[in-house]
DNA sequence: AGAATAGTGTCTGTGAGACAATATCTG
DNA sequence: CAGATATTGTCTCACAGACACTATTCT
């Protein structure tokens, strides 16, 4: 048989089917919080709970598992977050009670005035801190967001991966709460405007903003810069 | 409708199907060279080409996919994996001729000692070096490798992660030849030798092993640690 | 003893941590 | 000018790089 042949004979539903979906984390800074996205579900399972925004993949449209983690954020956001990146994908036999399935995950990141008033109703910002209040979470969500929240940090560690939370321009002192709030413990300002300084990803946009007492320097990402990895960690 | 009416009513098959598989790159390092197990395809479709170990998830059995993982590594070497961890996921709408498709990928490590001579016929020890000569491989694999072999260097800069390549008992000098082979590059032993012990995951066996030389203390993991990260990255 | 490989001492360089010092705003 | 916040100077410390040196085993 010839792989033509092979291909004319293979039929898709001979095989035992599973449920294949992508959930994302998207992140962001507000209000000196670390918030997450999370809307209520509307259909079962799980109705009425908490969860990621995600869902099937449309074979027909999304060519990739990145379009459709996209495709869903839009749908809820309106917008396009700046950086997304595959996290994990969690799969189980009892995760969702309609069988075996598994879910490819991203984790993205977002300024919040981006998206200030865009929100569609079933969705809402929520502070990592207050998640206990909302449980539980559909499926495994709960587990999803700490791997999730573990990434952020760690990669916050060695790169300027934050900088995606901010609004396209942006003072040091603005970055430095940011990542504060990110570990959620003291960073030295010195050390981080010296990486940022290093990371040469940044420039003056030539405008100050004053903050009641002397004007921080307002800074722009370069075009076309890549996010770069630092050799050691901070903290 | 409750949820037990909607699971209920819920048919798998009214969904449009898609490919769920699982794959995983071993790395093993053997004659100075870093290998990785391939095997030749049995069947449609790339019948005949080299592919990684694989395949469909057996929902009846595998929990997870990394059950699914291991069950195929298992099946083709015999033994199972000291490290495994879940690399990422694949997925487009033509990576497969059978449809949109998408591969959750592992990659693992392990000592080839512990392979030798239980390896199935259709599978080989395959050195990075030498992959060219058997080009094409199936599917989107030859990238999937791509991304293992830079995680894997990745870890090595900042973790031990190299030692599951070596056997029970090995000795300062293999550790360094091995991390030299993994990274390509010179190394400096004071340097790797240094963060052994600061590791603190070792203890000597209190047996020498004899090269023609000075003898070399033989070490081997202590039992139930674990693998750390340093804050800095090696050269 | 001498060759060969194992393992250590030690100096330099880099960049993070700490925190003091200086600069530049506003009222 | 005083108070507030932004930004820089600079010292210390940890650890990687370099490479010379010492240790141990074999013939």
């Amino acid at each position: 048989m010839t792989e033509e042949e092979f291909l004319k004979s293979y039929k898709p539903n001979d095989y035992p089917s599973l449920l294949l979906t992508v959930d994302s984390v998207l992140f962001t800074v507000e209000n000196q919080s670390l918030k997450i996205l999370l809307l209520k579900r509307a259909n079962h399972p799980s109705k009425g709970l908490w969860s990621l925004p995600g869902g099937f993949i449309d074979t027909e449209n999304d060519a990739t598992t990145e379009e459709t983690a996209l495709r869903k954020i839009r749908e809820k956001t309106k917008v396009t977050p700046p950086y997304l990146e595959q996290l994990q994908t969690f799969s189980s036999a009892d995760r969702d009670p309609r069988g075996w399935s598994a879910t490819v995950t991203y984790f993205a990141l977002i300024a919040h005035q981006e998206t200030e008033t865009r929100l569609t109703n079933d969705t809402q910002w929520v502070a990592l801190d207050n998640l206990s209040t909302l449980q539980p979470l559909a499926f495994d969500h709960q587990q999803i967001i700490k791997v999730a929240l573990k990434r952020l940090r760690q990669k916050s560690l060695y790169s300027m991966l934050p900088i995606f939370c901010l609004p396209k321009e942006f003072t040091l002192g603005e970055y430095h709460q940011l990542m504060e709030i990110i570990l959620n413990k003291m960073i030295q300002k010195k050390s981080l405007y010296r990486r940022f300084k290093a990371s040469e990803m940044f420039e003056e946009t030539g405008k100050t903003v004053a903050t009641g007492a002397r004007a921080a320097v307002l800074y722009r990402l370069k075009t076309d810069v890549e996010l770069i990895n630092f050799e050691r960690n901070l903290g």
